[in-house]
DNA sequence: CATGAATGAGGCTTCATTCAT
DNA sequence: CATGAATGAAGCCTCATTCAT
C-alpha cells in the first residue's frame, strides 16, 4: 500500500494484537491443553515476545477465559443468526441449519472450544454456568423449537422424550468437533472422517426416525468408498 | 509386634497397591487434566505417600499409560463380552448392547477415559494408534456386523453410508460419556441427563431411522416430567 | 496552535523536569525502597512517561545516585549554611541549629534521603565513603565545634568524650527524621511526635547534662497535653 | 559424638530448619534490603535448596513476617525481662537496662531487625500495629516508670515532657543499632563507634540534664584514643 | 523531545523425582 | 517396602530498558 514495507521488527499493531493472540492461545489449548501449554508459546505462535502477551491478559488463566468468551460469543451469534427465517420442511431446515453450523463453526478453530470446554470445565466452574447458559441452553431450545413445529405441522410424529431427542441431535455435532481435534488431527490410518457426510447421514437417519412416515429418499447418492472393515 | 495380626491389613494392600493407585490417577487425571494434576495428589489419593508412587511406577507419564492401558483393557474386555451370543431382533441387541455398555463402562470410573483419550492424544501420540486399533476399530467393527446382520435379516433397510451411520451410533455414547464427566459433574442447574433415558431414546429413534418398518412401538413409557423449556 | 501559548507550559516542564523526576523517585524510594519502587511509577508521579526518564538518567541506579547527590548536596548546604555567624551562648546555638535544621532538612522531603542512606549504604558502597565525608563528618565537627567553644567559654564542662557525646546530640535528628518516614507515617494509633518539642527536650536534656552550672530554665512552656500511658 | 558422621547431603534437619532459614534470612533482609534479597539466597546462606525454603514458609512475604515476628518476640521477651527486679538508683538503673538490651539484643543480629522495620513499615503496613504495640509502646512505659520512679525517689526533677524525654532516651539506642547495620557495617575510614562507650554517654549526659543535682562523677575514665577531628 | 509498545533477563514459585532413613 | 525431606529444572510473571513513531 505505502511506499514503506511494514516494519520488520518491533512493530506496532496494538489493534490485531489481542486477536492474533487468543486465535494463537486458542489453538494451543486444543492442541496440548490449557496447563500443558507454555506461555510463552503462546507467545511465539502470536509473533511476539513473552512479555507482550502480558501487556493485554494479566494471567494465563485470564487468556483461557478470554478465549472461552471470545469463542463461545461466536458461537452464540452463528446460531441465533442460523435459526433465522427458513421456508422449508423441517428436515430440510435441519440439513442446512447443521451443514451451516459445520461450515461456520465445526470448520474453524472455534470448533476447538469444546475440547477445552470439556475439559477445562471442572477446573475452572464459572465456564460450566457460562456454556450452559450461552450455548448448551440457547441451542436447546432452539432444536426443542424446530422439532415441535415439526410436530405442530404434521411432520413429525410425537416426540415423548424431547429432551433426550434433542440431545440425540446436539450430541453428534459435538462429537465431531471433538473427534476432529482428537483422532481426527492425529493422521490416523483408518478412514477419515468426512463432516458433511456424517452430518447429512445423522440427519437422515434420525429424520427417518422422527418423521411421521419416512420419504424413502436415499441420503446423497455415495460413490462406493470404503471397501474395507465394514 | 504380635505374630501374625498386622501383617494382613499391609499385606493385603501391598497387592492392590497397583490398581489402588492407578484408580486414583484415573480420577484425578479426569477430574483435573493430566498436566494439571500433582503425582503427590494421585498418591494421597490412594492413601500412600509420594515415594510410593514411584516404587510402582517410574514416572508421571507411565502411570498415565498404565492408566490408558488399564482402562482401554478394560473397555475392550467388556466389549467383546457384550457382544457375545444373543438371541433377538437387532433393535434389542443393540438396546442391551448399550445399557450393558453403560452399565459396565459408561456407568463406571473407567468411562473417564474417554475425557483423557481426547485430552492428551495429541501430547501422546500413541495414544492414537493403540486407541484406534484396540477400541475404536473394534467398536466399530461390532456395530457393523450387528447392523449388516440387520439387513441380512431383513429387519434393516439397506444402508448407504455404513461408516458414518455407525458412528451415529457410537458418537452419542461416547459424548455422553465425556457429558457425564464435563457439565454433568458440574453440578449444573438445569435438568439433569439420564443416561438409560438417553440411550434408549437413542437407540429408539435411529432405528426407527433404519428399520425397513419402523415398529409402532412407543420408547420406554416415559412418566411426564421436564415440562420446562422443551 | 496559536504562536506563543502553548510553549510555555510545554519550556517551562523541559526545564523542570530533572527536579521533578528527582523529587518523584525521592519520595518512592523513600516510601517503597529502592527495589520496591518501579521506574515506571516514578515517571508517572512526575507526570512524564516511562521512556522519558531515560532521557535524564540512564539507569534507574543513575536515578538512585543522582537522587542521593542532589539530596545529599542540599544536606550539606543547608549545614554549612546554619552554622554561619551566631552570637549568643551554646545553648542557644545548639537550639538555633536545631530548630533551624529541622524547618530546612528534616521537615522536608530530604530528610527521607537518610532512610535511603541507610537502607542502601550496602549494596550501593560509595554511599558510605560519599555519606561519611560529606554529612556525617561534617556535622560532627560542627557539633564538635561547638561544643569546644562552649568549654572554651566556660559554659560547658570538660566533655571526655566528644565523639560519643556528639553522637547523642547528632543520633535523635537522625532518629526523628527515620521515624517521620516509618512509624511516623503510618497513621499510628498512639500519641504523636512533635518534631520541635522533642528537639527542644532533647537539647534541653543534653545541655543540662553538658553545662557547668544548668540553668534552672524549664523548657519551652507545655499546654498540659498526653495524659494517657505517660 | 556418634561414630557416624553426620552425613554430608541431603541432610534430614527438619527441626533446625526453621531456625537457621530465619536467621539467613534476618541476615540478608538486614544487609541487602527485602526485595534485593532473592529467595535462593536465602536458601543458599541456609545451607540449603530453592525448593526447601517453600517448605517451611510459603512465600518470601511470609518469611519476612515471620523473621519479623520471630525477631520482635524475642526483643519484647528481652524487654520484660531486662526490667524485672533492680536495686539501686536510677541512673544505676538505667545503664543496667541500656547495656544489657546492647548485650542481648543490639549485640545480636536481632538488632537488624529494627532497619527491617524501618525499611518495610510502610510496605506492610500492619507491621506498624505490631511494632508500636509490642515494642515501641512496652519500651516507652518501661521507661517512663523508671523515670517516674526516679522522680518519685526525689532523684530526678520535675520532668515536663515526659513523652520526648523518654524518646530521647529510646531513639538513641534505636539509632545505634541502625548505625551498627549500615555505616558501621561499611569498613567506613572514620573512628569507629564503641556501643557500650555510646550508651555510657547517653546515659550519663541524659542523668545530668536529669538528676536533681548533677552528680560530678566523671563518666568511665577513657583511654586518650580518637586524637584526629574533634 | 516525548511516548508507550515491545522485549527478554531475572526472580518467585511449583512440582516431578530422588534417596537417606 | 514405605516414607517424606530435599532437590532443581521449568514455568509464570515482572519490570528495567529500548526504540520506532
Amino acid at each position: 500500500m505505502s511506499l514503506k514495507a511494514p516494519p520488520a521488527t518491533r512493530q506496532r499493531r496494538k489493534e490485531a494484537r489481542p486477536q492474533e493472540l487468543l486465535n494463537a492461545a486458542l489453538e494451543l489449548f486444543v492442541e496440548k491443553g490449557f496447563a500443558a501449554t507454555r506461555s510463552e508459546e503462546v507467545a511465539a505462535r502470536a509473533g511476539v515476545a513473552k512479555g507482550t502477551l502480558y501487556l493485554y491478559y494479566p494471567s494465563k488463566e485470564d487468556l483461557l477465559k478470554a478465549v472461552v468468551r471470545e469463542n463461545l460469543g461466536a458461537l452464540i451469534a452463528e446460531g441465533a443468526s442460523i435459526a433465522g427465517t427458513f421456508s422449508g420442511n423441517t428436515q430440510q431446515l435441519l440439513v442446512v441449519l447443521m451443514q451451516t453450523w459445520w461450515d461456520r463453526v465445526g470448520n474453524t478453530p472455534a470448533s476447538g472450544i469444546f475440547k477445552i470446554i470439556i475439559t477445562e470445565m471442572g477446573n475452572f466452574p464459572d465456564f460450566a454456568q457460562f456454556y450452559l447458559q450461552e450455548v448448551m441452553e440457547p441451542g436447546r431450545q432452539l432444536f426443542t423449537r424446530v422439532l415441535q413445529r415439526g410436530i405442530a405441522n404434521g411432520e413429525l410424529r410425537p416426540i415423548p422424550d424431547m429432551f433426550e431427542t434433542v440431545h440425540v441431535l446436539i450430541f453428534p455435532m459435538l462429537m465431531l468437533c471433538l473427534h476432529k481435534h482428537s483422532l481426527g488431527a492425529c493422521g490416523s490410518v483408518g478412514p477419515q472422517m468426512d463432516p458433511h457426510r456424517f452430518l447429512a447421514t445423522h440427519v437422515d437417519v434420525v429424520m427417518r426416525g422422527l418423521l411421521v412416515r419416512p420419504a424413502d429418499t436415499a441420503p446423497a447418492p455415495t460413490r462406493n468408498r470404503r471397501p474395507a472393515g465394514q
